[in-house]
DNA sequence: CTTGACACCGAACAGGTGTTCATATTATAA
DNA sequence: TTATAATATGAACACCTGTTCGGTGTCAAG
């Protein structure tokens, strides 16, 4: 039999590292260090313990001290191993015409998410989104049921898209958003379609859209 | 403030379950009962054990009884629950307006891939996404720089949104395709812009579009 | 008002859980 | 061989952890 070198593991640690992997896969917490040394029948905790921290130093898993189940497999941390990362995003309710956009204490019911990767959608935190209902945003090339993910937001800087509810016309719209002069001109994203001139005070900013999904069937 | 309804959920609830989603994906194992009641403010263990069996009622979380860290969200049980996976799609090249769209064994470059989480887009093998050039489909509301996922098809059916080929105008464009008498009517998705009827003999359908993405910034 | 369901609190308990220690056994190198 | 490190053992310990229990407050139905 050849000689062990340095990095080689024990049948043991490899028996260890195996039923963490299908205790985690089956439960989807891991195992206790007595749970382990159960499974490959070894009477001490410690020999358990020894080994783990053999396995932490040989870099196949982490370890929190002094944690109950405090393990965690170096090939399923989501920062390695080129994982690309997902961004959940709750669902708050639907954009109706001729209603404002009611964000804040309204997003708790939503277990509803959507989850976008990170090369589509930078990471950020407070984002949401709508579901559109009506047709009343055409003129942002945006139509019913599309799924409008946005940053909130109350103020506008120039050419940003934004959500906005016009006060004196009593309905929310998507347009870019320009100061003019006095006046706020509102221009749609269908270049094809006219600007709109409104005075600032019927303006409300609701926030900034950065992503619309729209799902064909 | 309307009563709640059987199935909201209290925003003690939201919290917590919000709080073992992030520290599962923070840390890879589940948190305690203790480390849950100091994230979301509660003193006492119980209450946390009582909205966690709550919650369990609810079928957000799966519980293993008098085991440390012994939670599961239901979601992310690969076997039940329509595990929300990912499905990889990759990027062809661009469509350009005034050329056909080439696909086949040109998507092999593939280190341009988007991913989409199921919920958003069935899963299906052969699907790929092409990066629009040019307003030539502001028809179909689609504009320069958004990314269509399609699946490769010849032929269409009756109210498919396709992408077309036209050979007497050398263009490509999406729409939504009808057979009329002896021709085929593209109409577009816009409804403010009229259709256009071609003969079959100058469609070459390229395939069917599942989602549009637009990243506004 | 009374009742019961619901949400919450604080304290205490029993068992779970990682660690430590003294010691024994085995492997590797001198 | 002898020495040194690596590995294994079992018991004891201190803290962690989920549960239980008596009690408080709120709200809607009877």
């Amino acid at each position: 039999m050849p000689r062990k070198k340095k990095k080689t593991l024990t049948k043991r640690q490899k028996a260890i590292l195996d039923f963490i992997r299908s205790f985690l896969t089956e439960n989807g917490f891991p195992p206790t260090v007595r749970e382990i040394g159960e499974a490959v029948s070894i009477s001490s905790t410690s020999v358990v313990s020894y080994n783990l921290n053999r396995l932490v130093e040989r870099g196949h898993l982490l370890r929190e001290k002094e944690l109950s189940r405090g393990l965690r497999l170096t090939s399923d941390i989501p920062s390695l191993s080129s994982r690309v990362g997902f961004t959940r995003i709750p669902m708050a309710g639907p954009i109706v015409a001729g209603e404002p956009v009611e964000i804040g204490e309204s997003v708790f019911d939503e277990e509803d998410a959507i989850e976008l990767s990170n090369d589509l959608l930078a990471h950020h935190d407070d984002l949401f989104a709508l579901k559109v209902r009506g047709d009343s945003m055409i003129d942002a090339m945006v139509s019913d049921g599309d799924i409008v993910v946005m940053r909130p937001q109350k103020e506008a800087r120039d050419g940003e898209m934004i959500a906005a509810w016009l006060t004196d016309r009593d309905e929310t719209t998507l347009k870019y958003f320009y100061h003019e002069g006095g006046r706020i001109r509102l221009q749609p994203a269908n270049p094809t379609m006219d600007p709109i001139f409104v005075d600032p005070s019927v303006v409300q900013v609701q926030g900034k859209v950065l992503l619309v999904v729209r799902q064909i069937n």
